[in-house]
RNA sequence: GGGCGGAUACUCAAGCGGCCAACGAGGGCAGACUGUAAAUCUGCUGGUUUCACCUACGGGGGUUCGAAUCCCUCUCCGCCCA
């Protein structure tokens, strides 16, 4: 096969993948498309420590880069572990709380387990993590001003949309640190594109003005051409972020966000979204997706198109083993079908639901349900319960209860648990304390 | 430093001496219909020992039979004049 050709397929494939699953927002020049057909390059993006784990957030960020890899580059993660202390203003309205540096290094060194879930360490474009902080922390203040600072034009550095915003509105400034943070980001890139040969920077759209300052300083430094690819902001249909839930945010780690609930979180996907996270989120092939879509088109009441959507997210984010459970637990919930389960399940099932414990002899006298379930996570007052078990909201071990009856120890499910079930979606288990 | 105006429940926002646990909107929760979706309709959205009481309209003090509403003061915010 004549060498062109092939570098046709290399170019189609990082690009085009990118653009069919509505990933690419927009590319700093249009020879990326030669520069990635011509040979295996290096990309990074960068991740803040804001927290010692990633959401589904910032999930973007780290396919944008197991896309490179796939597509046969080097991808770098990038650890904020230095910029972290100054802080982004991109995106944000008000200044930040400065991170501690202690919090900062925990949160960029606890947010690397994340990553092999996604990206291949091993072979010959292993991925592989940088915490900026290795060359942020040695660069003295003089050096930065003379060898980097001479190089912004703050005529230019004001006018991005991230610091405009906040010099409009009174109330709101900028301190000089944040003015900064876009000298130390693009310093970031030109220290590796010196010392791992990177030439392209992925990011959110909202990084497009600092991804162009690297290629810029490089540009003047090295005479050298790199590339940024942004991709857009991802929102549900109507206009929401993306994992942020009334009960905080969708995290990666089961430490943050049980496989359970996370399972749950995509299942709930609205049709008018679910094709749509199909294609951002999962690596399904296009055809796959569109046998989803008309699967959806067809037979929505199926789900089909949750179901893979969930199933492929868990799948990915906590390993099979923990996805089958997920499944199991979400199964036995929905079907009410909770009575046939064995103690192991319903241990299982009450590890991953909010939980709280009563003693036996209390129970053996019999509660009424209305205190049953009152300050448990189903109910918050008896106001509440109430109005809860009058309406038919709610079910004890799968069966609707009226304002009548009586919790007693009879209740138990093997395994000595209680399960309560509020509406559709909320579950709590009772665990029975004998002392 | 001086002069105004404002602070009300999750958010916005009425109320301006008793009929105020406080209009309305948004949000949230539940029910019905469905598909653990959306839309729609209905109900709820301070607490309790629920036809009553308690706690609440920025903090404290006062006037009054009675205050979110009037007065004083403190804190914070906005606007205007220096």
């Amino acid at each position: 096969m004549a060498p062109h050709l092939a570098h046709g397929t290399a170019t189609t494939a990082l690009l085009d993948e990118l653009s069919w699953r509505g990933m690419l927002h927009q590319t700093t020049s249009p020879d990326l498309a030669a520069h990635l057909a011509s040979g295996v390059r290096v990309g990074y993006a960068g991740f803040d420590p804001t927290s010692d784990s990633l959401t589904i957030g910032n999930f973007m960020g780290i396919k944008l880069l197991a896309h490179l890899q796939r597509a046969g580059h080097k991808p770098i993660v990038v650890s904020g572990g230095g910029t972290g202390l100054i802080g982004d203003p991109s995106g944000k309205s008000a200044e930040r709380q400065l991170l501690t540096r202690e919090l900062a290094e925990h949160n960029a060194r606890s947010q690397q387990r994340i990553f092999d879930r996604f990206l291949d360490f091993s072979g010959p474009r292993a991925a592989v993590i940088r915490n900026n902080i290795d060359w942020l922390e040695s660069m003295s203040y003089l050096d930065m001003l003379r060898d980097i600072g001479k190089h912004f034009s703050v005529n230019q550095m004001i006018a991005r949309d991230s610091v405009a915003s906040r010099l409009e509105g009174r109330e709101q400034g900028i301190s000089y640190t944040e003015f900064s943070y876009m000298i130390l980001q693009a310093y970031d890139f030109l220290h590796l594109h010196r010392a791992d040969g990177c030439t392209i920077q992925l990011g959110g759209s909202d990084q497009f003005g600092n991804i162009v300052s690297g290629i810029d300083l490089i540009r003047r430094l090295e005479q050298h051409e790199s590339f940024g690819a942004t991709c857009p902001l991802v929102t549900t249909s109507d206009g929401q972020k993306i994992g942020k839930t009334e009960k905080g945010a969708i995290w990666l780690t089961a430490d943050r966000t049980s496989p359970y609930r996370f399972l749950q979180y995509w299942l709930n996907t609205s049709d008018a979204d679910a094709v749509k996270f199909l294609r951002w989120f999962t690596f399904l092939e296009s055809d796959a997706i569109e046998a989803l879509a008309h699967a959806l088109a067809t037979e929505p009441g199926k789900r089909e198109a949750q179901k893979t959507l969930a199933a492929e997210m868990t799948r990915m984010t906590h390993g099979a083993t923990e996805l089958a459970r997920a499944q199991a637990t979400s199964e036995a919930l929905f079907s009410g079908l909770v009575k046939s389960l064995d103690a192991a399940q319903i241990a299982e099932i009450a590890a991953d639901l909010p939980s709280s414990s009563v003693a036996t002899t209390a129970l053996s006298q019999g509660i009424s349900i209305v205190d049953f379930i009152t300050g448990t996570s189903c109910a918050a007052s008896k106001r509440e319960a109430r109005e809860f078990v009058q309406n038919g909201a709610v079910s004890i071990n799968g069966e609707k209860v009226t304002l009548e009856c009586t919790v007693r120890a009879e209740h138990a499910l093997p395994g000595g648990v209680i399960l309560i079930r509020r509406g559709k979606k909320a579950y709590h288990a009772v665990r029975l304390q004998s002392s």
